[in-house]
DNA sequence: ATATTTCTTTGACCTTAGTCAAAGGAGTCG
DNA sequence: CGACTCCTTTGACTAAGGTCAAAGAAATAT
């Protein structure tokens, strides 16, 4: 991997600076303007209603922190702690009329706050902004996903596995039966690979590798989860694929895809697959591609 | 000036909370790695050496709370209080040598935070996001920037002229002689007008019109500080003035420039100035423009 | 020379943010 | 049924962040 440069790293400082005083501080002011920050997130994050412990695990927050704010927030009359009849441990906290009102004040304010700073910029200045900070944005979750490898039958990659399976259920005319995916001991140790990508801790896109035949690889469920789609993940997924491949001696790797599949076949081809005829007899497949891998990295 | 739309904000918001919670909240984290926030920005903010009244002022701090934290940075040795010869009631903060190792660190730390960042992003993935990020700068520097008509007897507009004035002393091969700086009353009420662009409270830009002969305005001066060209502001100020001109009833505005202001030159003819004859003979000018005005605006 | 202003220091005080541990009620598993 | 785990509540405590007002020393205005 190349190192990062200078520039890119003092670049990337610089505006981190800038913006974190420019805005997060007004961010944060008008968020907690009347009422302590920690209750105004708090406010923010319970949406629809929630488990305590939900937003325990979401925020990182001390239990008994938790406690007190909720109670706090209780006590305002902004929210309505209840007990669920399944499980008498737990509380759920859910907003009042009231906590409706006051959470559409905050976001009415941060909405004219946001307005308001960009007033003074004309239309295409807008535009060009809003283009710039979807960039950023996108770039920044990408950076941030990181890919690691499991063993197949760990818990997050049957998880990933399971989505694609209903994903593809849904996009395939004749559906998809989870008997044709992989077996866990297809894609663990020197039979294969598999591999997961993580948000923050979720898992939000897999790919695996299999031995079709000595020296040939075989590439299969690269899957990216919908609120990850368009950051180049796929491709990510895919170059680890390859260099696994790689570091199993294999020279080809193979793959087939479904035919409404399109983007996927654009994808590979645009990284170097070229379409071949079937080497294999499938029920979904439609196309089947093939690389050669050169030994150097 | 045209409403902002509801997607540009909501762009602009969904941002702002992504990058706080992603960016900001590890920022603030390696800061205040083993000392609090408050003393690690302190400690940033110092440089080579500022008066507490400078700090108290930039920081809008309490002057107590300032004192406090001055004193703590004192008893660690990071920081060397002193009293200032020509005004003993000052103290002068100024970092130790121990100050300037603990800042070192502090930004190597932030560096490789920002690296490792940017490690999984590919070559030109990252100079994409160099590239967006300048933009975003750029143009949130832009909309926070405010213009203001003042008096042109004010404080502002005379610093901002005393600016210019050095500015192009430098710049005119034949330096520049102040006595030709517009007077006060020539660009005030009914005579004319002067704008003054404010970058978080700073005079950052100005421009004057004045009072050419009946029905004619004469736009001078106009003059950005050197921190904050190319970003549009020059415009901006132009279009005030413009703006400014029509509400003086003048139908037309002239300007004159010298010939080694080049950029200046391109600008107003980008802005629908025509050349013309001189109108007026004067030592520094050597381009003549002119521009009709319309009564809408 | 006196009054007023400016700047820092100090003491007193408050809220927010957060941690830790004990305790108790409720589920779960063998 | 008993042991164990899970989840929340409560008490006790700490540090950080911040405000306010009084006081003292020095500079500036009148």
């Amino acid at each position: 991997m190349e190192p990062v440069t200078d520039e890119d790293v003092s670049a990337f400082r610089r505006f981190n600076r800038y913006f974190t005083r420019r805005i997060g501080a007004l961010d944060d002011h008008y968020l907690g303007q009347d009422r302590p920050l920690g209750e105004a997130r708090l406010l923010f994050e319970i949406g629809d209603g929630v488990s305590l412990r939900e937003l325990r695990g979401r925020l990182a927050l001390d239990a008994g922190y938790l406690s007190r704010m909720a109670k706090s927030l209780e006590a305002q009359g902004l929210v309505r702690l209840t007990v669920p009849p399944h499980d008498t441990r737990l509380r759920l906290i859910e907003l009042t009329r009231a906590g409706r009102v006051e959470l559409k004040e905050q976001n009415r304010r941060a909405d004219a706050l946001a307005a308001g700073l960009l007033t003074t910029l004309t239309p295409p200045q807008r535009t060009e902004l809003t283009r710039a900070l979807a960039t950023t944005q996108r770039l920044l979750r990408l950076a941030g996903i990181t890919i690691a490898l499991v063993d197949g039958a760990a818990e997050d990659a049957r998880a990933c596995l399971d989505a694609y399976a209903a994903d593809i259920d849904t996009r395939f005319p004749e559906g998809f039966d989870k008997t044709d995916l992989v077996r866990p001991e297809e894609v663990t140790g020197d039979a294969g690979a598999f591999f997961v990508a993580y948000e923050e801790g979720r898992p939000m896109a897999c790919g695996a590798l299999r031995t079709l035949e000595p020296g040939v690889g075989e590439i299969r469920h690269v899957w990216v989860h919908p609120a990850a789609r368009r950051l180049g993940l796929a491709r990510r997924i895919l170059t680890e694929l390859e260099r696994a491949a790689v570091a199993h001696d294999f020279t080809v790797v193979r793959l087939d895809t479904h035919a409404v599949l399109t983007e996927a076949q654009a994808m590979y081809r645009a990284c170097g697959y070229a379409e071949i005829p079937a080497y294999v007899d499938h029920v979904y497949a439609s196309h089947w591609f093939e690389k050669r891998l050169t030994g150097a990295r």
